[in-house]
DNA sequence: CCTATGTAGATGCATGTGCAACGTTCTAAG
DNA sequence: CTTAGAACGTTGCACATGCATCTACATAGG
């Protein structure tokens, strides 16, 4: 058995464009990656020198926002954030020491606890949105076309799968 | 880096809708987090089930193996890896344990090191590459069409930025 | 030779993450 | 009412990660 069993040898470059018979695979998966850490990293970045938030804070500070009433139930929250229910267990714990968020009881479901967004998170997502937002567009916005962009969103919801980002 | 005196575009307060005008930037860069995310997961979980592999352990085997001789110095690996240098010390050092890995001193330079791939090493790859490119072509091509995959391609390129995987 | 600066890796520490297990509460079945 | 099973959220534990720091070596300048 040979070691490369079905790896691409030698791709031809990022400049190739080979459209079919295989190395697109792999390859792409790669630069997905790539493109990903390299913006999460900027963005996490710019976000913990200007405001001392992470970027997984900020996540939850803006579902929380987004959301009526500022709340979501713990779970729900989770499912919206990309973290385990242990991580955002943690996560939110964090935030409320901070003062950003709060947890209150549901009546409907006593088992059920909503994360609320306090006062003083909105004001620090407030004033962290600007940074976020400048900077994807010089990630993100700034390497792309406008024609590039729609057909990226359109693959990446196919790729994204449920949105579980509406409400 | 200069955060170039972009257009904070609007800055939504609390309540608002941040979506307004155009849909292209964050929900964008959610659905890239998304995508990204959930393919590494179901990547890892596989690699994981299958062949006790990690899908950072995998990344540094596979590029152990394209290299001339096996070998990189832990830096260049570093930088493919996309992992911090700390970090890629503490894989190669459970790599290594794993008898999948080894350290060799190089005679150009004491102070660098290579990380080897053993034949261990080169079974273990052999053996866990079926799994990783089924799962990059179900999880990844599986929703792609083939001209979308080109054209991905291309995006994904200048958003990796430098390649780095070229030598 | 000796010192100063830069580079390659490794380590201490703090943090963040997920899995598995747990307690609690809701729902269904008897 | 009692019991079994499922769902919500938290916690114990181990592990992975990064930043700042440290040691060892390399290179430039005296």
């Amino acid at each position: 058995m040979t070691v490369t069993a079905g790896e691409p040898r030698e791709a031809t470059g990022p400049g190739g464009s080979e459209g079919s018979g295989g190395p697109g695979g792999p390859e792409l998966w790669r630069m997905l990656q790539r493109a990903q850490a390299r913006i999460t990293r900027a963005l996490e970045a710019e976000l913990l020198l200007g405001h001392d938030l992470a970027l997984a804070s900020y996540d939850v500070l803006t579902r929380l926002a987004e959301s009526p009433d500022r709340r979501l139930r713990m779970n729900d929250l989770a499912d919206r954030v990309l973290l385990s229910r242990s991580g955002l267990t943690r996560l939110v714990d964090r935030l409320q020491r901070d003062g950003l968020v709060e947890r209150e009881a549901c009546p409907d479901d006593a088992r059920g606890l909503f994360a609320v967004l306090t006062d003083d998170g909105a004001v620090r997502l407030a004033e962290a949105t600007p940074t976020y937002l400048r900077g994807v567009h010089a990630h993100l916005l700034g390497a792309l076309g406008a024609d590039e962009l729609s057909r990226c969103a359109a693959v990446l919801a196919r790729l994204a799968g449920p949105p579980s980002g509406e409400g």
